[in-house]
DNA sequence: GAGGATCGTTACGCAAGCGTTTCTTTCGGA
DNA sequence: TCCGAAAGAAACGCTTGCGTAACGATCCTC
């Protein structure tokens, strides 16, 4: 079942979620960081850095760069792939998850009102 | 009439639409820009730096940085107001427009697929 | 018309992201 | 057992964004 939306919804949509986003958020993800997030949350795994990078169009440090910033941040975590170990697996963290499910809310939300 | 989403269906929609964004558009605004291109779009004028910035909880500085990235790019324009010239009244431009057009239908586009 | 308030910008030092290039480690076939 | 290929990280120089603080221009009131 789609979601159907009018223009002035689907933009409307966005003014709205990103405007709350920034007001409660200081965390302030880029685009780039927040494709990779939503991959890593929703595309089963397992998923390396060179899966992601493909998967967005971007090099390899670009993927590295985000997967540092948000690791400190405890959205992700990095695990050596010990069947071959080239490979680093990124994990998923409870606080991950967690900022997440608060931004489902958000949209969802955000949505109602319109 | 309300935009009704299930939680699933709220992430994969930012999800679906964060990547295309990433791959189509290598201009890459940060969130915050993106909310203050809405609000100028889509809330009716006139806009100030001031009321930007307290109508996204940040500092000037951050609206005026903002508007020069995107001045630049062609999707903001800023004019004196000669009313009261210690004012800036920020207007749009056909390419912002066109911009956000662009993002609409990609919204659209990716929620039929949901 | 002088003094203070307001508006947007600029300056400053700093942190974070970028693309390209260069390791370092590990694997796997000759 | 080598030796090239592959994966991810680190290094490099650069750009852009940040928050705080200071600044010129303009307005408004006394």
């Amino acid at each position: 079942m789609p979601v159907e939306l009018t223009p002035s919804k689907a933009l409307g949509l966005w003014h709205a979620v990103a405007l709350e986003q920034v007001r409660i958020d200081s965390r302030d993800l880029t685009l780039r960081q927040m494709a990779i997030l939503l991959e890593i949350y929703l595309v089963p795994p397992p998923h390396t850095v060179r899966g992601l990078a493909a998967r967005l169009g971007v090099t390899k440090p670009v993927i590295t760069r985000a997967l540092d910033t948000m690791g400190a941040l405890g959205l992700v975590d990095r695990v050596r792939d010990e069947r071959d170990r080239r490979n680093v697996v990124i994990k998923r963290t409870v606080e991950g998850a967690l900022y997440l499910e608060k931004l489902g809310d958000l949209i969802i939300n955000q949505g109602r009102k319109l």
